[in-house]
RNA sequence: GGAGAGAUGGCUGAGCGGUUGAAAGCACCGGUCUUGAAAACCGGCAAGGUGGCAACACCUUCCAGAGUUCGAAUCUCUGUCUCUCCGCCA
């Protein structure tokens, strides 16, 4: 959401960055409607200034038993006016905040410009290609040959889009949570959160969620939607609230299922397990002062890193270009993973800065010298445990059609080293 | 699911329909004292908004929404949530 008041002074700038956005000269229509809603608000204020004087002399003229009946007429003739001047505004103010709460945030200065995912730049990239002497395979070659991944069973059970894991491969997606985890709360410093995955409108409407994206969610039939990611939980973990600023920066973990309808996504990565309805996710939330949210992203950042560099797996990061970020963001990162199976790099994780943009949807502050600001709020996935499941087979594949256990995972496979 | 109780500022907790934006305590901030700290004492301390260059003035907010009233934290209705007891249950 928008601080109204920065657009009010600062219309053309305002209008500058929200166009690297795709929408065009939103403020003059903004301010109008703001205006309209600021004179009402002024006459009624008036108004009942005037009411509340009159009533007070109404109480002092009856505690002395006195006659107030002309006073109360003369006050009763405003009631009118009040409730006519209530219901303009009340108008004016949805009329605003429908507006409002469908911008996106603004883009950081300090991103690309451009309209898709080609004008993305790279900002680092880790390791290399691995080589291969034989033909590598896709990642559901690889389970189905083992027989350890099954999608005709799930689609029995949940139709398109869902898989059925089994046996290593179902320990695998247990051993790669376990070790984000562990390495997120041991050494990265966030503490691990166990939260709800059916949400209500209002919590996804601080993350931005809602209004506009109802679409890719799932429903759970009464007002509960399914969580799409941790994020959701997690970041209004903090709403509603005025945080004490030695609390900052808070950060937080945790290991979710995901559900996603993919409404828009017909007919693109329909085979394997790469874009399912359900998957599972570890998922990593700062909060902080505003000082701090830019630094945090790095430091974010890193702490996903870390888990693909712990499993050894050639990497690359991206940094989002201001047409292909996401609503709430003002600045993201995209880890891209490399599959040797798919020849190509593939999303593996998102880290981004979201300003103060949530927390002024959920109304959440911290206290600072006696002064309140909105929060700063960060998400990152740390990684998608899915993706990294298949980041794995495809970049441990052996000749044999078998996978390499990586290094880091043995200790959750009672030192077995090679999936069969 | 049945019966009852409740929802007030960062927290605890008072509050007759009329200077109650709200007592008191805790927490927090500033000061005095102290070598320093603690204690004690003094002072400050809700949020959002409108108007104003500003000092400041005014409006709104006591879970949410509707209502009664000249006037609602206080009365009525609806909803949400919490707690206690009973039943059921992983």
């Amino acid at each position: 959401m928008h601080d109204i008041n920065f657009i009010r002074t600062n219309p053309v700038e305002f209008d500058n960055r929200i166009k690297l956005r795709g929408l065009t000269n939103c403020a003059e229509k903004i301010n109008k409607i703001d205006e309209e809603r600021r004179n009402t608000q002024t006459v009624l204020q008036n108004i009942l200034a005037e009411r509340n004087i009159l009533s007070k002399k109404i109480g002092e003229i009856k505690s002395k038993k006195k006659d107030a009946t002309v006073i109360i007429k003369k006050v009763e003739k405003l009631k009118d006016q009040i409730s006519s001047l209530k219901e303009l505004e009340k108008i004016k103010e949805d009329e605003l905040s429908a507006i409002l709460c469908r911008i996106p945030n603004l883009p950081s200065k300090d991103v690309p410009v451009g309209d898709n995912e080609k004008n993305n730049t790279q900002y680092k990239i880790w390791g290399d290609k691995p080589k291969f002497t034989f033909k590598t395979k896709r990642h559901f070659e690889i389970g189905e040959n083992l027989n350890l991944m099954d999608f005709d069973l799930a689609s029995k059970l949940s139709g398109s889009r869902f898989v059925v894991l089994q046996g290593m491969l179902a320990k695998l997606e247990r051993a790669i949570s376990q070790f984000m985890l562990d390495k997120h709360t041991i050494e990265n410093g966030y503490t691990e959160m166990n939260v709800p995955y059916l949400v209500k409108d209002d919590a996804l409407f601080g993350t931005g969620n809602l209004p506009k994206f109802g679409e890719d969610l799932f429903t759970a039939g009464d007002s509960h939607w399914l969580i799409p990611t941790a994020e959701v939980p997690l970041t209004n973990l903090v709403r509603e609230q005025i945080i004490n600023e030695k609390e900052l920066p808070m950060r937080v973990t945790s290991y979710t299922p995901c559900f996603r309808s993919e409404a828009g996504a017909a007919g693109k990565d329909t085979r394997g397990m790469l874009r399912q309805h359900q998957f599972t996710k570890v998922e990593l939330v700062s909060i902080t002062t505003p000082e701090d949210s830019k630094q945090e992203l790095e430091r974010m950042l890193s702490s996903a890193e870390s888990i693909l560099q712990d499993l050894n797996i050639h990497y690359r990061v991206m940094t989002l270009c201001t047409g292909d970020m996401g609503f709430a963001a003002n600045k993201t990162y995209d880890i891209e993973v490399w599959l040797p199976g798919e020849n190509a790099y593939r999303e593996i994780s998102s880290c981004s800065n979201c300003g103060d943009f949530q927390a002024r949807r959920m109304n959440a502050k911290y206290k600072n010298e006696n002064k309140n600001d909105f929060v700063h709020t960060l998400n990152g996935s740390g990684l998608a445990v899915g993706r990294t499941l298949i980041a794995i087979l495809e970049n441990y594949q052996t000749a044999d059609g078998n996978v390499e256990i990586p290094k880091v995972l043995q200790k959750y496979f009672n030192g077995q080293t090679t999936i069969t």
